[in-house]
DNA sequence: TCTTTCTTCTACAGAGCGTAGAACATTCGG
DNA sequence: CCGAATGTTCTACGCTCTGTAGAAGAAAGA
């Protein structure tokens, strides 16, 4: 997967942490609040960088609507779990390196992996 | 952790799988055999790698001696394991994000996964 | 149609990376 | 101790990526 600048992050932020579709007016207003509120960028700033991150795969637009919306194609869950899988895949070996991952992982993340463990057992 | 670039990471990976510290040439010629054997960088252009990833904190080097001896500072596992965390803490929701790690597992990881936390359990 | 709104095209500066010569430093053989 | 060989740092350049946005083009409403 490609990886993201600030802005671009930014972006995937707001559009993650949305329900609804969004404009790049809105992006840009959601930007604008998240950020440091008072400075914002311009609006063909947001479509270029979400028509980058169409093309890295990582947004959709409706093109039927005007204007266009966007989304998130993955959820930040999907994103997240991805990437894990990309980098423990870039590694020769997986169990040596999911071994310093648990070794490594707080007491909350260990429960956590068990109950998902015992789920998935379970089904 | 700072990204790498293409040959920052094939300088890591050779450093990873030798035991040795390793000097500019050596990587230089090890480098030539891993990638097409036959073409190669030259010196200069190593060590400038190399320096780039010292000050990235990715490798060492003993000053000592001459010439000098490069190694990483991390094996390629505490790496990998490094970077899994830090994706994972990049996410708002880390249990969502674990449950879709565990789920899209492949049976074989969510075994060691199992293991390693029976062992954590157990000390 | 004319104006407003929206999107795409074009452009540029700054950073990161691959690349390596030039210049400087160190060591070794004589 | 000096020159040669070897090693390291400095400087530099082109390419790609990213943030940035104006200019130009397309669509839609008045």
């Amino acid at each position: 997967m490609a990886s993201l600048g600030e802005l671009e992050r930014s972006v995937m932020e707001v559009l993650w942490t949305t329900d609804a579709d969004l404009s790049a007016n809105e992006l840009r207003d959601a930007l604008a609040l998240r950020d440091e509120p008072g400075r914002s960028v311009a609006t063909t700033t947001v479509l270029t960088v979400l028509s980058r991150l169409e093309r890295k795969g990582f947004v959709t637009r409706t093109r039927e609507v005007r204007p266009h919306r966007y989304r998130a194609l993955l959820s930040r869950e999907e994103h997240t779990a991805e990437l894990m899988h990309e980098v423990l895949d870039r590694t020769t070996d997986r169990d040596a390196a999911l071994a310093r991952f648990v070794g490594t992982a707080t007491a909350g993340e260990a429960a956590t992996l068990r109950r998902l463990l015992d789920e998935l057992a379970r089904s």
